[in-house]
DNA sequence: CCGTTAGTGGACATGATGTCCAGTACGCGC
DNA sequence: GCGCGTACTGGACATCATGTCCACTAACGG
């Protein structure tokens, strides 16, 4: 899997690897997956094809780092757990907000330029979170993962719709949005108190 | 576009075609859509490979007509319009029979060996056959394309997360468990009358 | 300041794509 | 049935991206 014999700690390395993240994303963003060679990665970056290899094994390893940055990202952005009621799905605003400000490469991920890999990936990274914070609830009565499965794919595809709409979306009307209609959901299934 | 300057009428051409589509669908479910080449297909089939390319430009164009069937296959599968409360949504039930039974098919599409334009055609027949049905609805409250990528998108990832599932799950009750939740959802909408 | 380690660039093998063409065989209409 | 036309054959070609390898150079770190 990892081919990163090169030690992390050397200069060189960090110079070299930021160069190849920073022009895998301009290219993602400009020419979508499929639009781009290693070799156009690396005249980008500045770096030889040759050396590209020492680090990764394609173009694909070299995306997984990026995602696990956003995925970070994402779980930090959360508000402080406040005393009362937890909101559930409070990331999906930092989410959208993210979104809507990267549009140009979200577009690149979820758009029908994409590969299968990065929308692949994407899509475990949303399910991940919503497994996360619904892990944190009581348990319904409907199976967890079926829960997990409908309300993760609902937010992907919503969020899509959104970054593809002609218009600039409001991130916070967006997010309303779609807990307006993920909100009964929960109910239903038990993973919220609710109207009983 | 359409490469397809042969004579449909020709009983060499139905069976050549014939041939390719088939030995498509086995190699899709065998080895995943990057597990074979075109001239993989063409072996199968029994076809040289530069008549391929006087039938479709690519795997892709070869794929997109088997799409057309399937699209045609669950249309069809609709109940009489009977008298009374149309039962919204009610597609469903055939795409997760037909789903649950092509497992291997159907993991080939939707699972993490597909490829990029197979699960995007497929995502878009979904998606297209909720907007059909809801359109037959009242409009709602909210935007009508966000209601169906909410749904559509929860129904995609639900009937993967099926179809990935270790046991073999029942049709009927699968499609119980994602009526009860969408159902609150189209009652949210406005797009179901429920519960004002 | 020097030894170690990373980066360079070019060569090479591989494998898939898509195009083209001359020859063959098969279906269709007469 | 027969022959005309069209589809199929298969092999050659050009192209392009991949991934590997290696001898050489540069720069980092102790």
């Amino acid at each position: 899997m990892g081919v990163k014999q090169p030690s992390t700690a050397d200069r060189r390395v960090q110079r070299t690897r930021a160069s190849l993240r920073q022009a895998l994303v301009e290219l993602l963003a400009e020419r979508g997956w499929d639009g781009f060679s290693v070799q156009d990665v690396c005249d980008r970056a500045n770096v030889g094809r040759s050396t590209f290899y020492t680090h990764f094994a394609d173009k694909e390893e070299l995306v997984a780092g990026s995602f696990d940055d956003l995925r970070r990202a994402l779980r930090a952005g959360l508000p402080a757990p406040t005393r009362g009621p937890r909101r559930p799905l409070a990331f999906t605003r930092g989410l959208i907000e993210h979104g809507l400000e990267q549009r140009r490469v979200f577009l690149a991920i979820v758009g029908k330029r994409s590969g299968l890999v990065v929308q692949r990936r994407f899509r475990d990274l949303v399910l991940g979170l919503v497994r996360e914070d619904l892990a944190a609830g009581p348990a319904g009565v409907v199976p967890r993962e079926a829960v997990v499965a409908f309300v993760g794919g609902a937010l992907l595809e919503v969020l899509t719709w959104a970054l593809e709409a002609k218009g600039t979306p409001d991130a916070a009307e967006l997010d309303a949005l779609f807990h307006r209609l993920v909100a009964p959901v929960l109910v239903e299934a038990g993973v919220l108190p609710g109207v009983v």
